[in-house]
DNA sequence: TCTGGGGTCCTAGGACCC
DNA sequence: TCTGGGGTCCTAGGACCC
């Protein structure tokens, strides 16, 4: 059996830890720059406060309830999301980390009839070790099991946040209850048409063929769907050890900008995190590309698909020293930039990912390549044990006008000495 | 006036090769 | 003057996830 454990909340649960006086109250963590509403507690949710939706639309709700608002803190979040997942990883010895809230876990080494007490040891056991509550599904594939756990959370009163699909009669009640829009892999694209279609049901859906699934939902993983559904297990638990293909780094300014000084500091800076991503997974990118987005006129706009423009280069060679990506990068901006215009966004991606070669002592590279290597090691182990970039490439400037608002952040209290909660 | 960031997988279509 | 079939590699774009 297949199990997603799911944190309730995150965000919002981790604010509450250290400030237990919020406990009952409602709740919200907004995006960077404050932007968007991107956690919030059952308390909030209920006072209507939307998912993913811009927070000042919903400020008159949040200022009419008195409802607490925290900007993203992601130092803190991050934290304890590892100690979610090495918690875990003392539960079963197949977890894989999904996202930094969510995990899927193998439970074949446990007897069905002990799923029921084993799951509820795993929320207990999470709980208790680090003050983070979760919901779990169980079934015979992940989609089931990410169906169960929606069903969990739905109605935590009742299962105690914890929803198990334990045979085909479990399964099929549990699908005519959901909708096909809250399935795992149906976004909002596929639920349009397939409540055009008249496949309204999640069941509907678990009952379509798997060539129609084919033709209709994308190809072969529309047909994995299905199987799925179907209790067919079709998508394998992923190997912890597989490193990403990609690696980017992208922001909106805290203001527009229209100066180009001002966006090459910020492509420099944007691409010394995402080379010290490339570092961390001791990969080596062979391709930068850089994009920057015009400010739009007209607000009403589909605000996603701005005037994105994008260039990239291709490397000599795979590289993951900072300075050899930065000016390839910010020449890309000489190309992109036209001047009078205002920008409010711009990112870095690294592709084309190889092994680095140049790790530590290598025999067999040249001894230049060492060197920066083990320069980059130091930047990088200095950054991380003192404060956020304590030492950084001149190009990422020292003002940093672009720099995005985080007007409401909490303390960092789990990875800064000089931000420690307080007992008094 | 104000709408996040970081990923994955898949398909279609063009360029090129023999 | 006529002009096949099969393959690979690349990019762009669409869909999805949290």
């Amino acid at each position: 059996m297949k199990c997603i454990v799911d944190c309730n909340s995150f965000y919002c649960s981790a604010e509450r830890l250290f400030r237990p006086d919020l406990l009952r109250k409602p709740v919200v963590v907004l995006s960077n720059n404050d932007g968007c509403i991107i956690s919030r507690t059952d308390e909030a949710k209920a006072f209507g406060v939307g998912m993913a939706g811009p927070y000042f639309m919903a400020k008159p709700l949040i200022d009419k309830y008195g409802i607490e608002v925290f900007s993203s803190n992601y130092n803190l979040y991050g934290d304890l999301s590892m100690r979610v997942m090495d918690t875990l990883r003392t539960l079963s010895p197949s977890v894989e980390v999904y996202s930094v809230d969510e995990a899927f876990l193998d439970l074949s080494h446990i007897d069905p009839k002990e799923i029921p007490a084993y799951s509820m040891h795993i929320r207990k056991t999470v709980e208790q070790w680090t003050g983070i509550s979760v919901s779990i599904g169980v079934a015979s594939t992940k989609t089931l099991a990410k169906a169960a756990n929606h069903l969990a959370k739905k109605n935590k009163a009742a299962t105690q946040c914890v929803y198990i699909l334990a045979d085909a009669v479990q399964e099929q009640k549990a699908l005519q209850q959901l909708r096909v829009s809250s399935l795992w892999g149906v976004g909002r694209a596929y639920a349009q048409k397939l409540e055009n279609l008249g496949i309204v049901s999640a069941w509907d859906l678990r009952n379509m063929s798997e060539e129609w699934a084919y033709r209709q939902l994308g190809g072969v993983v529309g047909a994995r769907l299905i199987r799925e559904l179907r209790g067919q297990p079709s998508i394998d638990m992923r190997d912890p050890l597989e490193s990403k293909k990609m690696i980017a780094t992208t922001r909106m300014f805290g203001d527009p900008v229209n100066n180009i000084t001002d966006i090459k500091e910020a492509v420099a800076t944007y691409t010394s995190r995402a080379a010290e991503k490339l570092r961390r997974q001791q990969s080596a990118a062979s391709m930068i590309s850089v994009f920057i987005v015009a400010k739009e006129e007209d607000h009403m706009a589909d605000f996603h698909r701005g005037n994105s423009i994008s260039d990239y280069t291709t490397l000599p060679s795979a590289t993951s020293a900072t300075h050899r990506l930065i000016k390839p990068a910010v020449e890309i901006v000489d190309r992109l930039y036209e001047t009078g215009t205002w920008y409010k966004k711009a990112g870095v991606m690294l592709s084309g990912l190889v092994p680095d070669d140049s790790i530590q002592a290598n025999l067999f590279a040249a001894e230049q390549v060492n060197e920066q290597r083990l320069l980059m090691d130091m930047v990088d182990n200095v950054n991380f044990s003192m404060r956020d970039d304590v030492i950084k490439f001149a190009s990422s400037g020292t003002k940093r006008d672009w720099k995005m608002r985080q007007a409401l952040r909490s303390p960092r209290y789990t990875t800064r000495w000089d931000e420690l909660f307080e007992v008094k």
